[in-house]
RNA sequence: GCGCCCGUAGCUCAAUCGGAUAGAGCAACGGCCUUCUAAGCCGUAGGUUGCGGGUUCGAUUCCUGCCGGGCGUACCA
């Protein structure tokens, strides 16, 4: 309807131009939106607004002159010309309530772009390290990834959705050591548990396991583990020093393929929680992608290689450099150390290299917003290395506030006093879950009720939004108790009956759904659908208050129901998207 | 100090890439159940969009300077 009236436009703007009344050079940009305010009909445009400058006459005048060269539509039942010189455009009640058939045909399939139409895209979300069990402020990052996934899809896209898993480094060696202690604990030994280890109870299982599976191969007296380690930092030292310093310990008494069974058992342990969280949480993944893979694959090595072929490397005291300044960075960068050792940013080169060389239209990343000082870096290598960093998408998903009451919880991983993200889901529900997290625009700042969550009120906009899908449903149900009828074709046949303030409000909501969601998928904003079923489950609480459905009259009872049939579609459509169930009855 | 994000009703947040009179929900106040689910609906009140300039037909939106908050500014991951 839009691309008709710009049609219909452009043809006008023509005639104007060859009679003279416009310069024949003039620049024109014709847009036709959704008015705010339904008194201003259904579109409208800017167009003579636009142009009265370049074009020097009166904005009003020249909407005149625009309106009475525009070609005849069956479409539109008028046109005037409002405010400073907008016109606006009504459409035909019958045009607009085509949207009805038009749901009830596609079905579940309505809105949607036909698959893989749209190009290919990669989404990395989540990706948190796997040293323990997500918290809640990971749930945001895996409802937001997983909502603008399945948006995408709707849209068209290609989508393959993937967790950077950071099997590396020295979190992880600390998370082995303390697991590696536990499980010393567990055969007798005891001694001070170091400050900074991984105090998480989760921890003891993961020992306990492998002391079952293992029994005291990996067994050593704690006189020995200690010996001569410096102090930590509630006995005066430095907890820094002294986890190193176990980790080495660790290393030195167990062996590679011994250090290796221990760190795997925490790695594998906890990675497998992490899927059965995300998989209850209705997160799924097409592609778990390890860090440690990267340098097996030497794609570490050769996307240093590819940033010293184009002279982007120096040396420095030993260390390897990335002169990231060139493109824009504050500082250049350390990639390898004098020690040998590559730095993580290395490895996250060579994953964005491997993620452009397996050739995505687009690659979008969605990290914790404490990550934003990395993105100038990371498309600073793209940029070195050849690539096109534009095609590097990075939404920042700001941290949630978890509230219990008007208290605010705490979180802190390393104490193990989180509250986990499985905990959440128990207590407050899937859907409410996926709903809160995706109902804010992803890089405000997040305030998570819990009581608000949990409540089964209308505070409670999901339970708003599920109660109208049921209602519509529950309709259905005693249609069929009583002795009423209700045949479909005759109630798309029986539209034009609807003429209520309601009813239209109705029909010109649906009529938008197809473009919230295009909106919502291409600009990352899920939280755009979210708002839209909101009103449009008001829309239709508000209809279902003023008028009822299940009445004698055969044409006028067809016509409701089947619009109401339509609305719990778009409903279900909306939910599904969110990963929100659609209840038939609450 | 520098960089990025944010600042909108008492509270939590919107505002369709510059549009018309800045909108919802909570909370407050006043109404609506003999009627398809009151898990709902209707109404009232609530604003100098942090502050000051600038750009133009028109600014919550773009530019600039302040104020206030968050995050970052690693040879950590």
């Amino acid at each position: 309807m839009k691309q008709h009236i710009a049609d219909l436009i452009d043809s006008a703007l023509a005639t104007l131009i060859a009679n003279g009344t416009l310069p024949a050079d003039i620049q024109t940009n014709v847009m036709v939106e959704n008015t705010r305010d339904k008194t201003h009909g259904d579109f409208a445009s800017n167009i003579a607004l636009t142009l009265a400058k370049p074009a020097r006459q009166n904005p009003r005048q020249l909407a005149q002159a625009l309106l009475d060269a525009l070609p005849a539509s069956t479409q539109l039942a008028k046109t005037e010309i409002a405010g400073p010189g907008f016109i606006n455009f009504y459409m035909k009640a019958d045009v607009a309530n085509q949207v009805v058939a038009a749901i009830l045909s596609a079905g579940h399939e309505y809105g949607r772009q036909p698959a893989n139409s749209a190009g290919r895209v990669q989404v990395e979300f989540v990706s948190a390290n796997p040293t323990g069990p997500l918290h809640v402020g990971h749930g945001r990052g895996a409802a937001y990834g997983a909502t603008v996934s399945d948006l995408l899809e709707a849209a068209g896209v290609q989508v393959e959705r993937e967790y950077y898993v950071n099997d590396a480094g020295r979190q992880m060696n600390i998370l082995a050591t303390s697991v590696w202690l536990r499980y010393l604990e567990n055969g007798g030994e005891s001694f001070a548990f170091p400050s900074n280890g991984y105090k998480g109870a989760y921890i003891h299982d993961i020992a306990a396991d492998l002391r079952a599976r293992l029994g005291d191969t990996l067994h050593h007296s704690s006189a020995i583990v200690f010996s001569d380690i410096p102090a930590d930092e509630p006995a005066g030292g430095d907890k820094e020093v002294h986890i190193d310093a176990l980790i080495e310990r660790c290393r030195a008494l167990l062996g590679d393929d011994g250090y290796e069974q221990v760190f795997s058992a925490g790695l594998d342990s906890i990675l497998s929680d992490i899927r059965d969280d995300l998989g209850g949480f209705g997160v799924q993944y097409q592609q778990w992608f390890s860090e440690r893979s990267l340098t097996h694959t030497g794609d570490v090595d050769s996307a240093l290689n590819k940033l010293q072929e184009k002279g982007y490397l120096f040396e420095e005291e030993g260390n390897l450099w990335f002169r990231s300044t060139d493109f824009g960075d504050d500082k250049d960068r350390v990639v390898r150390r004098a020690n040998g050792q590559t730095t993580y940013f290395a490895s996250d080169i060579a994953y964005h290299m491997n993620k452009f060389e397996r050739g995505f239209d687009k690659v979008v990343n969605i990290w914790g917003a404490d990550h934003h000082g990395y993105i100038t870096r990371v498309k600073a290598a793209l940029e070195a290395m050849g690539y096109d960093p534009e095609r590097l998408v990075v939404r920042l998903v700001q941290f949630a506030i978890l509230y219990r009451g008007q208290e605010r919880v705490q979180m802190s991983t390393r104490s193990g006093s989180f509250v986990t993200l499985r905990e959440l889901r128990e207590e407050v529900g899937n859907d409410a879950c996926r709903f809160f997290y995706v109902t804010r625009k992803s890089e405000q700042h997040m305030d998570f009720d819990l009581e608000l969550a949990k409540s089964e009120s209308k505070d409670n906009p999901i339970y708003y939004i599920q109660y109208a899908h049921a209602r519509v449903c529950s309709v259905l149900r005693k249609l069929d108790e009583a002795s009423w009828s209700w045949d479909q074709a005759a109630g798309l046949a029986n539209l034009g009956l609807l003429d209520t303030e309601h009813e239209k409000d109705l029909i010109t909501k649906l009529g938008k759904y197809p473009e919230v969601l295009q909106g919502s998928a291409l600009n990352y904003e899920p939280h755009v659908l979210a708002n839209y079923l909101r009103e449009l489950a008001n829309d239709f609480h508000s209809y279902y208050n003023a008028h009822k459905m299940l009445i004698d009259d055969a044409d006028l009872r067809n016509a409701r129901v089947t619009l109401s049939t339509a609305v719990r579609q778009i409903l279900a459509n909306g939910l599904q998207l969110l990963g929100v169930s659609a209840p038939e009855q609450m």
